[in-house]
DNA sequence: TATTGTTATACTCTATAACTATA
DNA sequence: TATAGTTATAGAGTATAACAATA
């Protein structure tokens, strides 16, 4: 028995799927032009500031934990790092239970900035995002959630409408 | 009198934000991994593709428009418009009403990429969105819309609590 | 003078390959 | 042998400044 198409593959979702890739697109060039000022007088690059806001969030972690994190290659990880090792922002020590390992850690003024930078990235958005009621917000954090997991899980499953 | 706190800045929404934030950068991320071998036997990059998508969907336009349209410099098109040009997916030719206006148009071969790196994007994101409700996706498009609107007006209005 | 596109140039981001130190 | 990190190097991607042609 062949099943009827609506459970294979829902026919409202196909056409809609190019409109999201666009916007988020826009919105991705949109918010970095806004943050730009800021990255700049904080004299950090984006790339920078993700592995900082990286290391932030899980509080110490090595460099190839980081590089994992971002989807990047190590030695791109390792250029960061050493900017930000060089502006004060991180410390590098060797692991004492793995000598290869370093752990890569916050000074006080690179949690400062990150504090400082990653409010301006939520303000900028969230001014942007003014009026959205927080529903449609937490439908929107959902999706791509549920998105984002699927990417992380290799080759994803095509469908004929897509 | 003050304005209670929920009718200026919805604590709901703030407190969001940078999960979304997160996740469209890891979706961006993901997504570009995953269509990267497309773009490499198609032997064009991902600047190249919004480039000649942009022209596809406006249906020929000026290399200005391009440039506005993506957000970039002029050069940084006209260096991706001489690669396509190169490729033969696209044609450049002057404008009759304003010579120094040069028109950019599909080649046949340059709809026929553009349309089968577009469906392997859509079908990227349409697979791992399976599942999703249509609805919600509608609603993800909504806020998207709104934000990338609200970004291109220039300065958004901060709020404390962002 | 102002605008459109181009060229020249430089800087950032990124990856692969080769290397070092440790496991 | 395998893994963590680094160095060397090269290729995209991007922008600003200076230029040409046209308005």
């Amino acid at each position: 028995m062949v099943p009827a198409m609506s459970e294979v593959a829902p026919p409202e979702n196909a056409g809609s799927i190019p409109d999201l890739v666009e916007l988020v697109h826009h919105v991705m060039k949109g918010a970095l032009r806004h943050v730009q000022p800021t990255l700049n007088s904080e004299e950090i690059s984006m790339g920078q500031f993700w592995a900082l806001h990286t290391v932030s969030s899980l509080d110490s972690a090595s460099l190839g934990t980081v590089a994992r994190t971002l989807n990047l290659s190590p030695p791109t990880v390792c250029a960061n790092i050493d900017a930000l090792e060089e502006s004060g922002l991180v410390r590098r020590h060797r692991s004492e239970k793995d000598r290869r390992s370093i752990e890569i850690s916050l000074t006080p003024r690179g949690r400062r900035v990150e504090a400082r930078v990653w409010r301006e990235v939520s303000a900028v958005i969230s001014g942007a995002a003014r009026g959205v009621p927080g529903s449609d917000l937490a439908t929107s954090i959902r999706t791509f959630r549920t998105i984002a997991d699927r990417l992380d899980q290799g080759p994803v499953p095509r469908r004929a409408g897509a």
